[in-house]
DNA sequence: TATGAATGAGAATTCATTCAT
DNA sequence: CATGAATGAATTCTCATTCAT
């Protein structure tokens, strides 16, 4: 990981400059997710994120500028690993039902492994900033397998459904088998028939390597 | 002890004195409605408030102690009256579907009609702030009306849901018949069956005797 | 008693307003003796007096101009009634050092009887305020009844002396026979001899005619 | 982890800082003494200290929390290392009277000498805040060295009368001797016979290398 | 790079004062 | 005269940002 700011003369540095400072960085982000988690984006001041992560208000200058490219470098840095997963586990399945379904298992899944990631994603996540796997999700459209009154509104239900889901878990206070539900409901409201809903459910979840975010 | 025409006075000062401070507070609540659905609950100041509403710092503490306080009375003051008002709209209906696929129409139309309310309720509404109409959702539960693999997840899936199309109507940006097709796409996720889908769809829409919130 | 304010025009007011106006002015005077025990001369804000004395803003400016004015309106409210009356119960006895110490004596009997006008005594008292018997101090020092090392410094010490103890016997926390003991002790520093101090003592208390200061 | 050259470095940036925000709150403490000298301790607004200081607000804050604190610790500052100084001259010695005497003395000397000093004691000063020398009233008391008629009073008294001569001093209005002649006052009030009083008068003064307090 | 003291702009809050009724 | 809503200057307090070490 390179740090945000000053990513030139990094030729010049030693090597054991650039690891320590890629580890205050690491630090900081750690800090930042679970601060962000709790006191959701507007919030939290610098002193919240330099007390959480026990550096010094220099420090923090030393890698970010504002609390806002805090929050873009958090977002960025606690999601797309994780999409990327999923993205690759359901790569080889066939048909946009059961990759959609899938995939939502699996982002359910890492969601309840990890409140603080999920509470941070409920908070933060904005319309069009992760998106949806919009590929499978109008390919499922066009061929008739979701079938729905509007596609912005389905869109737009799914999108805020999933994001109560996300703080639901993150806060757990979750009935058993709530992130399955969660995934049955999503593919009932796209209309989904049955018999998909069914062999989605029972599919055998891939990829159970999610590497783990914490050092 | 004072004069029967000193009380008339004394009355009279005390209902001006009232009147005028009741038209303030409106005034400051106006402003909030607007102000906190431009920049959310968090990000304005009290001088926010004051600008919008013309009036002058003192006169603010006046009537709130703080900017929470006032989030919380214009929840109350946006929100009571128009549920009330779909409440009222719905109560003859026959069976929860039609009751509560009827209730969303009417509010979403009201959304639709005032963008700034809209906003204002999507960025502020919190669960269990002004509920779903509980008694319908439980009621279609239990007569099979409503099938859902998880209670909670439902619950939660509208929720969001509906709270997204609230920000997506108050943006403006939707395209047309966009409350029609989200209240198809909630039934739809509830697993009503087409019939009775149908049957909300095609209900006129009683009660459009909404009154006005603004002067 | 007349208004603070405005005592032109008069003439021209009614019996009754008069009346009126005076009460009001007493409400505020003995709300403002309590409050200025409580929280001392600088504190108190015009809200304070206006909740205690249960009037309006405006009706205390009505009365008196600012904290300050309220201030030495009280002291003088407060003070000058009881020392003309003492000043008047020791008149006719005969030397200073009798005069002087039966006077103490009724001060201390006048601080013990209203713990509320004692601690506001305590507190707002200043040297040259009101004076210490001049005249009985000074005639005595001149006939070498009182034997000190110096007057400047005899008169603080008294002053001082006195005023913790008007503190004290606000507080109610005294032993008893403390008004007693602390006249007895302001004799001894005064370097008084044994009997002229015991003449004080045993000698009846004059003047229990002292008027109540509450209505 | 850290190499020593590094862990130097730390130390030294530590050792600096500490050493910078060790002089500013000392220069806070002067300005201050001399503000609540000036105005009392309600009067004065942070500004008035931060102006007296030539700091920022920010600074202040860094410092302290609020004007009650800074008075606390101004008193605190002020006092312990007068008393302490005083305490240990007196040590050494004989009976109460002449110690308590001789103390009193000191006191006063340091009193004259600092005008701001004295005026700041005299106002801000509280009953047992900084106590009177308890062991050695006491004592006087037990033995019969002090005759008063009530142990209580007599402390306030002395008190009262001292916080008194402390303003005066302040003041600069003395009349020369004003020291002496009001210890000899507080020993005659206590009742000690004139032989102890005029041997406490005569005593040297010892311990004249009372450190200076100002930089 | 890391540190943390100092800074000062700006936001929150208080309160004396005015004035229409 | 009495009332109390409105006002805005003064004050308190927070916090992002700088900078010498």
């Amino acid at each position: 990981m390179t740090t945000h700011k000053a990513r030139r003369k990094l030729d010049h540095r030693t090597r054991v400059g650039r690891e320590r400072s890629a580890r205050t960085e690491t630090r900081i982000l750690e800090a930042a997710l679970r601060v962000f988690a709790d006191m959701g984006p507007d919030a939290p001041t610098i002193d919240d994120f330099v007390q959480a992560a026990g550096i010094s208000r220099g420090t923090f200058y030393n890698h970010f500028d504002s609390v806002e490219e805090l929050l873009a470098a958090t977002s960025e840095w606690t999601t797309r690993e994780s999409l990327e997963a999923i993205e690759k586990a359901i790569e080889g399945l066939e048909g946009p039902a059961l990759r959609f379904g899938v995939g939502l298992r699996l982002f359910f899944a890492k969601a309840q492994a990890d409140p603080v990631w999920s509470t941070f994603v409920g908070r933060v996540w904005k319309v069009g900033g992760f998106e949806l796997p919009a590929r499978d999700f109008v390919q499922g459209l066009r061929l008739g397998i979701f079938r729905v009154s509007g596609s912005e509104a389905a869109r737009d239900l799914l999108f805020g459904g999933i994001r109560e889901a996300l703080l639901r878990m993150g806060s757990g206070r979750i009935p058993a088998g709530y992130g399955a539900q969660m995934t049955e409901l999503c593919l009932q409201a796209l209309g989904t028939d049955a018999r998909r809903i069914a062999a989605v459910m029972s599919h055998e979840l891939p990829g159970r390597g999610t590497p783990r975010r914490r050092r």
